[in-house]
DNA sequence: CGCAGTATTGAAATTTCTCAAGCCGAGTGG
DNA sequence: CCACTCGGCTTGAGAAATTTCAATACTGCG
């Protein structure tokens, strides 16, 4: 389970990849990212990474292995509210929101890169450009939080499920980490329970209807896609709300000064 | 029902009263403001100001009245993710995701000033602490987003109709336009159902059974708080994360150029 | 081998939804 | 001024879905 230590080369480069999915960068704003300072730390499975309540001093990017955000009810229990994938920033926000209004969690043996808030608040305010790209990301984990809204309050036990399953294939297809038509899903069926906002019991008559018909299978951490566009129609996933696309050539060409 | 337009000047400082929530500007961050460029716009209950999968090049901020967030499902259904109050931008996300992924309506008579996208772009790229501003904003929606996930899967049906009323009072008070223990909140049932992700009817009972308690009151599209603490206590309310409070002096600091 | 955590299954208890009908209040037109 | 209508609210009751409870497998690991 202990791998060797991602090079800080590169998780540098997976940085600026990420930050340029979502604007058109300089090089001197590639620049910029790369001479931002961070330390590598290891996470076990279950460890939390900021608990609800706590004021972080720096942001994490996530190089190998899969985290999670969540909140903590009052009677102690859990609800999941999102997953993050190797080249994932699942904590930006505590850049500006300094309270954390949730945790955050490693699913399985994870790596991450810390970075200083200051040092980033610093490259944000010096490169327009980038802090438009880290802006975008913002955005873009918003509209998956609306979208769950809708998932777990519309949507059918089956299609919930099936839901979640298009989401985070689709995903880490995108973000060239899933093979052929599987992917990472370390989720037990409690914990998808505490995602979807329905009993483990119903997770799991779900996931047998989703099973019977072969649209997909998940077990032991791995999902598996039997029936892509089977599956898509099933949840009634549409992906435009991932917003994969980049923002438009005007306001990059704003943000570069060419105005 | 038809009122006067608001005083552009008005809506001006209403504005920069709203940056100044969310950063300490400069004079010179206000002055920017200022020269931001918008038409006023009326909208009758009802009116859609964008839908879902248009490009709009313009964003939204409310001077008077009430909007709401929704997605459009498949078969036609609404579900609702939020909704906002005079004061409130519901619509930035916009100018960094071309396609909206969500329709944006008006609950009730309302008037909104649009900012061309252009020139906030402008604007956000020349004045680093205005963009961090509104970057904040966007981030407390986030939050928003976030509670209704668990707000909409962990709480039972009368919590999670005093959670909803909670907040809304709450930003309406922060926002000083609630009345002493009241504000509007112009929803039927219907609507509070495509909302909380719950039938009419369970609304209902739901309301009925706050309504018994003495905690509340909901008709005609005002919301009447009979006993806060009781309400709070009932919802499992907890305001940390409408991160009322600014950000932490340094990132000021750094963003006025104070390094 | 046995433990612990997880998955699976059945069945009862409970909640929620659907359906159906009546009611109420505001606005309308005769 | 009074039926009339329309939308929204209220209520009851049966149907359906979900949760809870309880018991039994299964699996990886020490």
């Amino acid at each position: 389970m202990t791998e060797e230590p991602t090079d800080k080369e590169t998780v540098r480069e997976m940085l600026i990849a990420k930050a340029e999915q979502h604007a058109t960068l300089t090089a001197a704003d590639n620049d910029a990212i790369r001479k931002a300072t961070f330390r590598i730390r290891s996470l076990a499975t279950e460890e939390d990474v900021v608990r609800q309540g706590e004021r972080p001093d720096s942001a994490v990017f996530i190089s190998r292995g899969m985290l999670a955000r969540y909140h903590t009810l009052p009677d102690g229990d859990r609800q999941y509210l999102s997953f993050h994938i190797a080249g994932d920033m699942p904590d930006v926000q505590s850049l500006f929101l300094k309270v954390m209004d949730h945790s955050v969690s490693a699913l399985m043996a994870s790596e991450i890169a810390m970075f200083d808030h200051r040092g980033l608040t610093q490259l944000f305010a010096r490169r327009p450009g980038v802090a438009f790209a880290f802006w975008r990301l913002t955005l873009v984990d918003a509209a998956i939080f609306r979208q769950a809204i809708t998932n777990n309050s519309a949507r059918d036990p089956p299609s919930r499920l099936a839901h979640l399953c298009c989401e985070q294939f689709y995903r880490a297809r995108e973000a060239g980490i899933a093979a052929e038509m599987s992917c990472d899903l370390p989720l037990n069926q409690t914990q998808l329970s505490q995602t979807l906002g329905m009993s483990h019991i119903t997770v799991h008559r779900a996931l047998q209807s989703l099973r019977r018909d072969r649209l997909l299978d998940l077990r032991g951490g791995k999902l598996q896609i039997l029936d892509w566009g089977g599956l898509v129609t099933r949840a009634g996933f549409d992906p435009t709300y991932l917003h994969i696309a980049k923002e438009s050539a005007i306001s990059a060409r704003i943000f570069r000064g060419q105005r």
